[in-house]
DNA sequence: GTCTATAAAGGGATAGAC
DNA sequence: GTCTATCCCTTTATAGAC
């Protein structure tokens, strides 16, 4: 894909707005206005309102994906520390910058059939990279329960955060991760 | 607020067709077709497009909350037993023809500032019930953590099956219920 | 309580000049 | 690459007849 310096900022300008308003109420006079040019400017970059959506997304699951890599390329082979570290890393995407990775979680539906079918590849290296640590912590007993449900569960958990925790209060984004994995590893306290 | 039978059953269409097409997407001319109606005549039964939406949220708060009490009532004293029945019951509001549930979590944030106000009395009913049990789980040793933390990422798992979860699958919806419970407290397998 | 007709506003997208 | 101007369509909501 095009990834231009340029195209990019104007990615993450979009996704910011995407996360406040939602993509329904987000028209395209308000991403041009954000981007500093008119509407019709806007459409020199991309090629239609769903195009932005699916550059966003992409964004934003890319960089969920390569953050987790990155970690758990950094991490210790305990299946404890692994865990902590993915949730760690999934909340970091989600507040730290977080805009794009909150739009490929949220309005994941709102993408039309193709580019659906296009970023779902993405979407499912990123949770079998899940799955994969979720299946060390039951290899070695730390936890029980089936791979797809329990890595489910941890996730949903994770996502939800974006409607209730406050990035500015006084509880870290690490503090977060760590109590999850206490509640569902106790033998870990 | 004016509940007649008829006002119930055009909200319970218009819930469907939120959970289907999202708030945003929905028109009214579609809510009108659904009710085998006309567009225009929409507005004899609600004030405007937010007050179907309000109408809907409630609805499905109230109901919620209805089957949660209901099924605190009905449980042992058992902590265990009483967590695996809200689990259930969260579950059952979200996947047994229940669309307002769905609905009152997922476009919580399309409400105007005064809905909102008015509704959140609801929806902090509802999680007082959560915490309250979970409290019983952690004076019961049998988990542990921040009460409001543990709450709410329990309940995020749960809300999030509705992106995941297939009710017309081999799994129950009580099997998911289940499983949650056991995976934060291991001891009860 | 429902209809038809339509007002008023705002949406995405395009054309062509610069 | 951005602008202005504008097309064409859909949206929510209203008015008044039946």
């Amino acid at each position: 894909m095009n990834a231009s310096p340029r195209r990019k900022e104007l990615t993450r300008l979009a996704a910011q707005l995407f996360v406040q308003e939602g993509f329904d109420r987000t028209t395209v006079r308000m991403l041009a206005q954000e981007m500093g040019i008119k509407s019709g400017s806007l459409f020199h970059h991309f090629k239609d309102k769903q195009e932005i959506l699916a550059a966003v997304i992409e964004e934003g699951t890319q960089n969920a994906l390569h953050i987790a890599r990155q970690t758990l390329e950094r991490s210790t082979p305990s299946p404890e520390d692994r865990l902590r570290a993915m949730a760690r890393a999934h909340l970091e995407t989600l507040f730290t910058d977080r805009n794009a990775h909150v739009v490929a979680l949220f309005e994941w539906r709102r993408l039309d059939a193709e580019s659906r079918a296009h970023l779902s590849h993405l979407r499912d290296a990123y949770e079998a990279l899940w799955v994969d640590v979720i299946d060390e912590a039951l290899e070695a007993d730390l936890i029980h329960g089936d791979r797809f449900l329990v890595s489910r569960f941890v996730l949903g958990a994770l996502n939800w955060t974006v409607r209730w925790y406050d990035p500015s209060g006084p509880r870290s984004p690490d503090d977060l991760a760590d109590e999850l994995v206490a509640m569902i590893m106790p033998q870990s306290r």
